[in-house]
DNA sequence: TTGTAAGCGTTATCAG
DNA sequence: CTGATAACGCTTACAA
């Protein structure tokens, strides 16, 4: 049994050519003939070989590797849009490293020198909630890996980006509550130095605007993004103080949340207090009552964001205008936020 | 601007050493004079030097780097084993590949080549629903790259294994609906051909041959797990069929699509029809009612997976006896299958 | 404690 | 259409 993996020098060796011919052979070089090649072929496939890619990255100094720096792998919206990422970048020839920074900027700089040092072909990454400085970030682009920034975003970096409509996503939720006759509201989300949530409570604020509502002076809870957190608030919150009519969470999570609290005290969601998520995860159609949310196609985010790496990778010269793409979310109206009973299904 | 990376030849230049030295330094080698090694160190940063995994990994034959295959990355269970591998590897030094087999055997043969290509030091892999044949795995062992199985896993491979203990789940979630009193009940998963599905039904069956019952004889479906897929079997299988008293699924996602059509019949739960789920979905615990099921400790088994593998790649000799690590589940008892209205929390 | 030199497997360049 | 050669950046015997 042999041990060594076979190489273009074995497949040389045993057709009596030299490997740069081998090597053109096996890239479907047009200037080979079309004999050589399949007798390289033909004995490749006997000698079991498997191409070196770190050899070939070496020696080309830059690997089909793309880096791709998400918060937490586990959420829904993340592994949809790595999915989608994936469906461009794997045709093209690209590996995807998947990196989590859980949230924090020590793990982020970390991935980020982790990433530089597999000399990957660019990098793209959701910010974490610490992420308030970009030297790490930087850094990266000094080293000429092209950076695609998606949902997360900032705009101190000047590279590409994907980001979510949230502004108008939220806008559009708000209407359809307003329109429902939904006056006294609560907002509840995460804190507002992530342009997620500054974007989602904007577009609230701005369709209350409209009606001359000042939506800071309404109700505001801000916290992390967690079931837990919004349980533990609700449950004494609901105590404590007048009933919103409807409670708009920038989360889904935080909406279960905000549920279980309001069940627990016997209140009939929406005939006693009424309430909406975002991002539309899995459980939102599932849950009773049915939770109206907001789609964020995520997968087509992902395939975007790749899009314009790709394009970044390509381009020689670094193209001077950074793309900034948008994805319009759609609104998805279900039982929690319906007061004639006419209902959606899931 | 420079436009080239910094390598430790820069480094020996501008410290008057050489290359090996300048190596040993960063590689923090015993034999390296205290105050070189802090030359070497404080001039990397200053040149801004960032290491070449790939140039290591050529001359050393190996890369620091993983690969893992999952089905499918946005499956809550999957993306926590991912999370658990991480914990264990990151640390010693390894980066992971992760490529999505999407349950197609195809997929996996490409994956396991480029992973090959990658020379990866290591492989995990939970096999696709079509995989029946091993070939491209044993491929991989035969390039001498150790490979664990870990949750859906097959006894044709002699590889280290990890698995869950679905049987002894199945068993323990059947022996308390028997307590319960329920003895009409009916099975819904997914096809028998893969170990997990054939191990939970053991044990429901199992548990049910104590009490002198034959599962076989009992209804039983069995087809794609999705919440889609049991949703339209129950729709019409409730109208044409009895009542049973207790669904056992082995799915939470299975079982959810039975609930919906449950509620559409107006048929209350656990009132009417008990149910339960399998593998403890972030859901299971928020839908009305709340859903008992098995918790499985996926994050725990991504730990042993990794472990195992680390045991593998340092031992220069592959050793004879191949591990197989066995995950205990734990069974959740919620308000789906309690028939004494003591309800217990999330 | 440090230097010398060779080589990991590819591919780009130049030459033929 | 193919060959010869050098080089990518790092590690590691072996030598000093």
């Amino acid at each position: 049994m042999r041990n060594k993996q076979a190489t273009i020098q074995d497949i040389a060796k045993t057709l009596n050519i030299t490997a740069s011919t081998v090597s053109r052979a096996l890239n479907d070089h047009p200037k080979i003939k079309k004999s050589t090649k399949e007798l390289v072929w033909a004995t490749a496939k006997k000698l079991n070989y498997q191409p070196n890619t770190i050899a070939s990255s070496l020696r080309k100094g830059k690997a089909n590797t793309v880096g791709m720096i998400v918060p937490r792998i586990n959420r829904h919206f993340f592994s949809n849009v790595i999915t989608g990422v994936e469906s461009i970048l794997n045709p093209a020839g690209y590996n995807l490293i998947i990196c989590q920074s859980e949230e924090s900027i020590e793990k982020e700089k970390m991935n980020i020198n982790t990433l530089i040092a597999s000399r990957v072909s660019g990098i793209l990454i959701s910010l974490s909630l610490e992420s308030t400085k970009y030297e790490h970030i930087k850094h990266a682009i000094r080293n000429n890996i092209p950076v695609v920034l998606y949902d997360r975003i900032c705009d101190e970096l000047d590279v590409c980006k994907v980001e979510n409509d949230d502004v108008s996503g939220s806008y559009e939720l708000t209407r359809h509550l307003i329109e429902q006759g939904y006056r006294k509201m609560m907002w509840i989300g995460g804190t507002r130095q992530l342009n997620t949530y500054t974007n989602r409570f904007a577009g609230y604020s701005n369709a209350l605007a409209e009606i001359g509502i000042d939506a800071e002076k309404l109700p505001i809870f801000e916290g992390s993004i967690s079931l837990e957190t919004a349980y533990e608030f609700m449950k004494t919150y609901l105590d404590e103080n007048p009933l919103p009519e409807v409670i708009v969470s920038a989360s889904d999570y935080m909406a279960m949340g905000a549920i279980v609290a309001i069940q627990e005290k016997g209140l009939r969601i929406p005939e006693d207090i009424a309430i909406s998520g975002y991002s539309n995860e899995p459980f939102a159609g599932l849950i009773n009552p049915k939770l109206t949310s907001v789609e964020q196609f995520s997968k087509e985010m992902g395939q975007e964001t790749a899009r314009l790496l790709l394009g970044q990778i390509s381009s020689e010269i670094p193209s001077k205008v950074k793309q900034k793409i948008m994805i319009r979310p759609k609104l998805i109206v279900r039982e929690s936020t319906i007061k004639s009973k006419i209902i959606k299904s899931i």
